[in-house]
DNA sequence: AAAGATTTTTAGCCCCACCTAAAAATCTTT
DNA sequence: AAAGATTTTTAGGTGGGGCTAAAAATCTTT
């Protein structure tokens, strides 16, 4: 197993996100231009055809001149291995050093970097092998296999947004009995009215049922999935 | 707060290493030659000039031709600061991964390099703030102040050492309570007799008392100091 | 103190990862 | 299909971090 280097993995992320299908479709063969990688990588475009030559020289990239390019099934398992690796560093960051959400991205991308399989492992079962990240993005398993559905964090949505609710992200008894008392389980659905900024606390409303606030803490364990 | 280059980190740890005296003790401004710091990271001695001047314009080191370097204030804060780093994540490994404590060197190396204040904060406050690593080295405080006690595990011990027992590395009341039934607590003072390799168990005199077997287990959380 | 040995520095190259400017290829438009 | 616009590649440069070989400085010996 060859090892890249950390530009190397930056540009396979990068290339990941470019031709990876959105909603987790299938689709496989996209492909991405010189400019669009530039831009997402904020280089000039020079830089990006010496980096693409590369990684098609290390089996990593199909790349024809002038013609864009895909990922070799190589590279998407090495570019899929590093979004597990990524999101189960915003997992740690988040559970267990108490960050925010939205604060763990940067630190996440040096993370990631760290050559290991066994950390990544052991991080995994410390972390309970967690699917989804605090974002509600899916975490590859070590095989690269990866739940599509698309989930956030009841906080992360604004008032009038319907969902329902998918998921817990910590599954403690304590907070399982609290859904259970205020009516809220898998499959429930609800529309936030509205979120206070102050305590970030939200008024939810759960369909058929009476309006009810749930505390911030609550918001950043629930999993929902947005509806229209 | 100018950020270094992992290369220049490194460069700084192993002539923090090379200049700092061994015992703990106070006496500074030690200095190490260019040969020294080549051998200790397998560099050519060509190399290892370039980065002195790179590393003396920064400030972080005195730098004269032929004559050695030490660090100055700013790179002896810097260097603490990397041993800090370093020590937390191979506590991190330990305690909260179950890596054995000669498996986390390499992973740590490169855990140490990630750029972030607060992540470090945070890292320490879920460790509980730890003082020592499970090697026995103190960890420096975010202030650069540390222990100067110079402890070891039991296991560290070779037959025939004497030392006294300062410390444990879990304080699990179970492995306390054990402690208490053989009658080892801190200050009790012991000598190796034996040590079976194949099972890491261990033959210990205590003194004025009978001589005990420990297991592995036992050996790899009982921190201890070498008296002559 | 001069010769020899050792250490350190200089000189000159290499690769990676970036850059700008200019050339070439492809796409759009008319 | 030719002109113009855009994208992509080539050419040539820079700094970081490494190397070897040779020169210079310092230390040791006699």
């Amino acid at each position: 197993m060859e090892t890249l280097t950390q530009a190397e993995e930056n540009y396979l992320k990068a290339i990941y996100k470019l031709t990876e299908p959105e909603g987790g479709m299938a689709a496989g063969g996209k492909t991405a231009s010189t400019n669009a990688i530039a831009a997402a990588m904020n280089t000039a475009a020079a830089s990006v055809t010496d980096m693409l030559k590369r990684l098609a020289s290390k089996g990593l990239l199909h790349y024809e001149k002038h013609r864009g390019v895909a990922m070799t099934e190589r590279g998407h398992e090495l570019a899929t291995n590093l979004v597990r690796r990524h999101r189960l560093w915003e997992s740690f960051l988040v559970q267990k050093l108490g960050f925010s959400w939205d604060a763990v991205h940067d630190i996440a991308e040096q993370l990631e970097h760290v050559q290991s399989e066994e950390l990544v492992e052991r991080l995994d079962v410390f972390l309970d092998r967690p699917t989804y990240d605090p974002h509600g993005d899916p975490i590859p398993d070590a095989k690269g296999r990866m739940a599509s559905r698309k989930q956030v964090l009841l906080s992360a949505l604004a008032p009038g947004e319907k969902a329902v609710v998918v998921g817990v992200q910590e599954s403690q008894a304590s907070f399982l009995q609290y859904l259970d008392r205020v009516q809220l389980s898998l499959g429930t659905e609800l529309q936030v009215m509205e979120r206070f900024d102050y305590d970030g606390s939200m008024r939810v409303a759960i369909i058929d049922k009476e309006e009810i606030t749930v505390s911030h803490k609550v918001c950043e364990n629930l999993f929902v999935q947005r509806t229209k």
